[in-house]
Order: C-alpha cells, then structure tokens, then sequence
RNA sequence: GGCCAAGUAGCUCAGUUGGUAGAGCAGCGGACUGAAAAUCCGCGUGUCGCUGGUUCGAUUCCGGCCUUGGCCA
C-alpha cells in the first residue's frame, strides 16, 4: 500500500503558512514547500520565508536552494519533490507539501513529459532574433516548423514561443511531439487541499497589509544588499519575482516610495488572482478545513 | 474678498468645431508542460461637479453656484 503525501495550496497571503504550522504542532509533520521564490538563498523578506524560529521547530524542505543568478523548474521540482517526500516517509513522519506555485503542483501531481532541459545558450540566441523581428515574427517561424503548437500560442506569448523553438533546435522536433501527457505514477498518493480567504476585499486587505510589512522589514534593504553581493539583472528569474522586481525599479529611480508600495500590492493581487485560477481549474481539491482530520486518520 | 486654472471610469488624463465619450493603470474572467511570484489573451454606461439659459438636441456654448489648486489682497 502506498503512503500518502498531503498538500495544502492557495493564493499568497492567504494563511497557509500559519495553518501548516499549526497541523505541525499536532501531527509529525514536515514541510515541502512549493514555491518558485522561497528557492532563492537570500530572498527572504519578499518571499515570506518561514523564519528560523520555526524552521527549527518544524522541519522545512526545498527552501534556499539556489542562488538569485541561478534557475530553478518544474522539472527539477518535481525530482525535488519526489525526493523529499520519499525521505520524510523514510523518517516515519507524514510529508506536507506546502505553497501556491500551481505548476509546481501540476507536475508533481499529473507529471511532465520528457521535455529537453532548458539552454541558455540557444535562449539568448532566441531573444537576440525577437530584438531585431519582433515575437510575431518568431511565431509564424514557430507555425512552419510546428503547426500545432503555433495555433495554440498568441503571437505575443514570448515565453512559450521561445521555448517551442529551443525545443525545436536542440532536438529537430517540434515540442508539441514530445507533448503526450504519459501517465506518470507518482510513488505515493497525494492528497490536496486548499486554503482560500473568504472574500476578495479580505484578501486584498491581507496582501496589502503583508507587503506594508516587508516593506517595514527592510525589503528594498534585502535587495540592495544582495546586488552588492550578486551579479543580478532584472531579466532573471528570481528578480521578477513580485516585490523585488517593484523594488529593483525603485533603487534604479524609476519610481517613488509610494509607486514601489503601490505597483508591489498591486502585483500581489494580480498573483493571487491567477493562483486562483489555477485552484478552479485544479481538479479533486477538498477544503482546507478537512485536512486536519485527514493528518488525523492518515496511514502514513 | 478679487483674478486665473481645473473638475470626464476606482486613479491619472484625453476628447467631443453641439448629435450623451476613450486611453493607460487598477479591477474582473481565462489560458498555462524545465523562467511560472513568469508569460499571454479577453472584458470599458461613466448623473462628463451642480443648477438655470440658448438650442430640435448641451458633457461641449453662456450665466450662477459648489469644490480644489495657484496668484493677488
């Protein structure tokens, strides 16, 4: 019989943190968290890292694992993840996953093709071309070499255009074949839950409350100190993470104090609200409030 | 108190030579396969400050009033 793994999802700032520690206080939890921003060594306020206080009380896994110049995916994610869980059963505790990064939760849980890792190379190649002809252009390239996967993507998708044609010159064939959607058995049973603010008003005033606070706590400060330390640009990853891509734009003098607390809430309710989304379109999410009986009767 | 300017979408503003109006941002909905806190798509009725007048018709022209800012007393 497979063990079982728990997952709590939901939008940020909406208490999901609070609540897993709390299960930890009960049942012999730790937590895998599921995050894109808590990878990054260094980038704690912004991120809403679990403090050291309660990383010591409670065991936290796949945090501060990289540097800000460096990448993280979902691949490796979902390896991470695998990881984790199968070692926290190894200790006879009970794994539980923890965050809003909802491609995350999708790849560990329906699995990822066998896609070619990303190139950097061949990407900087890519964006060079979009300078000079524009993403359109690269897009009715993208419909001669992959038909399928051009009529899925607008014209103006950056992204996706240029990873189907990385993924076209590194291996000669168009992604949308490697796009299969192979069942991938996950080697234990995954349970989800999700933690969802009762109205939208209260979540926004959650999410502008919280920013004030890191704002107080030296967000802008955090920064600073980790582009004396990193060679950083605002094309990274981890520096469009919400927050730091507000406050690199003001330590460049490109807005004030108020645009950088205003344009930071504002990014946050935009995050929230495609989390959100994602929750809808998630399929077989119980509640929130059922998790606790479930830690509570859960073979582990 | 006098003079001047401005009052149009939640915010910043454009515009209508008189035929009831549109951008950006915000907001809302959606998509999502190794950057995902990313990337992208869709959604715009609002007493055009109030009130009289002129007019077939006023948000637009004229008068008065109110509010805000500036200058002068």
């Amino acid at each position: 019989m497979k063990k079982t793994a728990f997952a709590l999802l939901g939008p940020t700032a909406g208490g999901k943190s609070r609540l897993a520690m709390q299960l930890a206080g009960a049942h012999p939890v730790e937590i895998v968290s599921i995050d894109s921003a808590q990878v990054y060594r260094g980038m704690d306020i912004g991120t809403a890292k679990p403090s050291p206080a309660e990383r010591r009380a409670v065991p936290h896994h796949l945090i501060d694992l990289i540097d800000p110049t460096e990448r993280y995916s979902a691949g490796r994610f979902r390896a991470d993840a695998i990881r984790a869980v199968a070692e926290i059963h190894g200790r006879g505790r009970i794994p539980l996953l923890v965050g809003g990064t909802m491609l995350y939760y999708r790849a560990l849980s329906q699995g990822l093709d066998e896609l070619p890792p990303a190139d950097a190379e061949i990407r900087a190649r890519i964006d060079l071309e979009a300078s000079s002809k524009g993403w359109p252009a690269l897009h009715a390239e993208l419909a001669k070499l992959d038909p399928k996967t051009a009529a899925r993507l607008e014209p103006g998708d950056a992204q996706r255009i240029q990873r189907a044609l990385e993924v076209h010159r590194i291996s000669g064939k168009p992604i949308s074949a490697f796009q299969v959607r192979a069942k991938s058995e996950l080697p234990f049973e995954l349970k989800a839950f999700s933690l969802v603010p009762e109205n939208r008003p209260e979540l926004h005033r959650r999410i502008a409350g919280r920013f004030d606070a890191m704002l107080k706590s030296g967000l802008v400060e955090e920064l600073k100190t980790l582009r004396g330390k990193f060679p950083l640009s605002a094309a990274l990853p981890s520096m469009r993470c919400v927050g730091y891509r507000q406050a690199w734009d003001f330590l460049e003098g490109r807005s004030s104090a108020k645009e950088l607390r205003e344009a930071g809430i504002a990014a946050t309710r935009q995050l929230a609200k495609r989390q959100l989304t994602w929750l809808r379109s998630l399929p077989g999410i119980e509640p929130a409030g059922r998790l606790a009986e479930a830690l509570g009767r859960g073979p582990t």
